[in-house]
DNA sequence: TTCCGACAGTGGGGTCGCAAT
DNA sequence: ATTGCGACCCCACTATCGGAA
């Protein structure tokens, strides 16, 4: 198949809005597709690369080169050049990577190219990735959708079950079960904003305590441990402490979810920060694991002596985790019983702040292992603050928000009365918001290089965070966590705007 | 040779609009 | 009305490469 027809299906499917028109013109694609070239143009056109990494950036990417004339690219050409490119390492690998690139975009027509450039920078944007790619895949092989997805979620891989669906037909999908050894997508959480709210919609729940931690799946099958992220990453090798402590627990055969997390001397939890940086240490873990030691933390049981636990209740899959394991290796809990039981839930979640630790995870009790997905019975509530910071500059939005001024610079006060910046945001605003924001920015505009525009410092903006962290980027040392818009205070002059030393004075945990 | 800056990739994430249910 | 998905982009961290010192 020619690499053109992919970059004219996926335009089309970026120009129209309707789901299922998005999913029949996947479907007809993948059908086109034999079966040497399904392996590629599937995840092709979820907008993901089959390599993963290849290191390549805008700054590999280089200028742009002139495009070919006409389409001679095949898909597999394509797979082949980007596969080689996972293959450099080494001094000179970025030149030779520079190479290969421009080689390939040399022989790519401009549509080829365009499509190229979304694929290699994973900004696709055509309003169709894994999820829509599987209703088209369930199309073009006659499978149920549900029972596709289902397959997705147990193989980890979209690609895997498109290859058994399209080599075997849908009884292909029969193989995908649940099996230790073989990681699952985690099953996500949606926001409440209060712990009443969560369990006025849940009823009998169970409250548990959220650790600003790295999720992880923990697969034990004999003396065998694999531990992987919330995306399937493997770093069972950076997690020593993780592996010993599953090997100590009385069971062969067993998946876990939970979070790693680091705690002080005095059992204290480490900024999220401390624990992720930990996580991400590769070259020496043992110095690593010597200075920030971690800790696992079990709140839920997937199987259990090699049997599959995903559709039972969560309260039977909790009383097999508990079997399992032992208290201070499980996130502490509490039971509510439902609305009239709020006031626990409510002292629940101010122990556990006064702990250190960031909100509560409510989960109804029913419910079983949604893997994949938000399921809605998982409810995060976590505390919310509120600032009023000055708008600095804007940058320039892409895509539905081309025109519009979109990302924020946000600044609070100085004792000298300047300003000093925060972080951005670009979240919180709908599109009635966008457009007023940025009229009334141009207004304020007195500088515009084509990306930001710097605005006089006097519109005033109400702004929601998580909390501080330390930060190396910005003048006062912090910025804000997940910050986002909640509404212009136009009734705000800017010197009554929040300072910066208010802040730090509201937040003494940052320890700045 | 060593150091340091820039880049790539990965972790954490909230809210909106739209299509579908 | 509610749900699911994709788009919108953030910041911090580590590892790696490439060029400067």
């Amino acid at each position: 198949m020619l690499l053109t027809r992919l970059a004219e299906v996926s335009r089309e499917v970026a120009a129209t809005a309707a789901r299922s028109r998005k999913t029949a013109l996947l479907a007809q694609l993948f059908r086109e597709a034999g079966a040497g070239d399904v392996p590629i143009v599937i995840p092709y056109l979820a907008g993901r690369l089959p390599q993963g990494r290849l290191g390549v950036g805008w700054k590999v990417l280089g200028r742009p080169v002139p495009p070919a004339a006409e389409p001679t690219l095949t898909v597999r050409e394509v797979d082949a050049r980007l596969g080689e490119l996972g293959e450099v390492a080494g001094p000179g690998s970025q030149a030779e990577r520079s190479r290969i690139v421009g080689e390939l975009m040399g022989a790519a027509t401009e549509a080829e190219q365009r499509f190229l450039l979304g694929l290699l920078t994973g900004e696709v944007r055509q309003g169709a990735l894994d999820a829509v790619a599987v209703e088209g895949l369930a199309q073009a092989t006659g499978a149920e959708p549900a029972d596709v997805r289902r397959a997705v979620m147990l193989a980890g891989s979209l690609q895997t079950v498109a290859e058994a669906l399209l080599g075997e037909g849908p009884a292909a999908l029969e193989r995908f079960r649940l099996t230790v050894g073989r990681p699952v997508l985690p099953m996500l959480a949606h926001s409440a904003s209060s712990v009443a709210e969560a369990v006025e919609k849940l009823g009998a729940c169970a409250v548990e305590e959220k650790l600003d931690g790295i999720r992880i799946q923990v697969h034990r099958e004999g003396g065998r441990v694999r531990i992987h992220t919330r995306t399937l990453d493997d770093i069972t090798g950076r997690l020593p402490e993780v592996t010993a402590a599953a090997l100590a627990l009385p069971g062969e055969r067993f998946i876990l979810d939970g979070e790693v997390i680091s705690f002080d001397a005095a059992g204290r939890p480490r900024s999220f920060q401390e624990t992720a940086g930990r996580v991400g240490s590769r070259t020496d873990v043992a110095r690593a694991a010597a200075e920030v030691p971690v800790s696992p933390v079990f709140f839920d049981a997937l199987a259990v002596d090699g049997r599959d636990l995903l559709d039972l209740p969560f309260a039977e899959r909790h009383a097999e985790l508990s079997r399992l394991v032992p208290e201070p290796m499980r996130v502490r809990r509490t039971l509510v019983s439902g609305p009239e039981d709020t006031p626990r839930a409510e002292r629940f979640l101010a122990d556990t702040l006064a702990r250190g630790h960031e909100g509560v995870v409510v989960k109804g009790l029913d419910a079983p292992y949604s893997a994949g997905r938000r399921g809605a019975s998982w409810l995060k509530v976590k505390p919310v603050h509120t600032l009023d910071l000055v708008v600095l500059a804007a940058e320039w939005g892409h895509g539905r928000r081309t025109g519009r001024l979109s990302n924020l610079h946000l600044g609070a006060r100085t004792a000298d009365g300047g300003f000093a910046m925060l972080g951005k945001t670009f979240k919180g605003m709908t599109d009635a918001m966008l457009a007023w924001q940025t009229g009334r920015l141009k207004e304020l505009a007195v500088e515009d290089d084509g990306r930001v525009v710097r605005v006089r410092p006097e519109l005033v903006v109400e702004i929601a965070y998580d909390g501080l962290q330390r930060s190396t980027r910005y003048p006062a040392g912090v910025t804000l966590r997940f910050a986002r818009v909640v509404r212009y205070r136009e009734d705000k002059r800017p010197e009554e705007a929040d300072t910066v030393q208010a802040l730090l004075a509201a937040h003494p945990e940052a320890g700045t």
